[in-house]
DNA sequence: ATGCATACATAGATAACGAAAGTATCATCG
DNA sequence: CGATGATACTTTCGTTATCTATGTATGCAT
């Protein structure tokens, strides 16, 4: 079970890494999270919301629905420029305390 | 400059990571960190000791006084059985949140 | 008609972080 | 000797999200 303060310091990153590949709605981040952990991040639909609302309100995202005859009606996101510079910083933030960590587990004898 | 939440999320772990290798006290821990993330992490004392007192409370590390007569008296910190596994089970943790963002961001498999 | 997956919204209790300010020792240097 | 900076630890508490819980609603299969 993954800790509630990695669950918060993941949660933008992985959103802002999502969308950086093109725009989509909730329902289906939820699903590709799911899919690209290979199951071990499960996200609910109640988290992932209103961290979606307070991105955009900090600009890093833009959202409108969007109307299809085919499919209900669904809240597409995008990502804004300041959402790229945002997860470009988090990127390397991230790789710096991942490789702390690893150097400092390393020397010893290490499953894999 | 790294994020709150990631700082949140990453203090527990590089102190266990720390600590596995043998105890160590308040002061030399953060001087630990600096140089093992290159510069890139620099934690203050003002931050560290409330999370030493926390984790001690959860009964991830036990510490005690140390009188020698060269060195002032210090708090040494050893990590727990606790401890042990609260770390291995961050790691799984922590890979795979670092390899989902990095299939996110290059499609390509990710080195680390 | 029932159940399950899809799809989004909102309030608010709660939990934890870490900035700030404090105490104290030791070494160095002019 | 007084000043300065590095060492070393403590405590408080305001702030700041988080995300649990709960709600609405539709489409589809059986």
């Amino acid at each position: 079970m993954i800790s509630k303060t990695l669950m918060a310091a993941s949660t933008r990153p992985i959103i802002l890494a999502i969308l950086s590949r093109g725009e989509d709605y909730g329902y289906s981040i939820i699903q590709k999270v799911k899919g690209i952990s290979g199951g071990s991040l499960e996200w609910t639909d109640g988290m992932l919301y209103p961290v979606l609302q307070r991105m955009e309100m900090d600009d890093l995202i833009t959202s409108k629905w969007r109307f299809s005859g085919e499919n209900r009606p669904r809240r597409y996101y995008t990502i804004t420029e300041r959402g790229r510079k945002e997860l470009a910083s988090e990127l390397v933030s991230w790789r710096n305390v991942w490789q702390a960590l690893t150097r400092l587990v390393e020397p010893l004898p290490a499953e894999d």
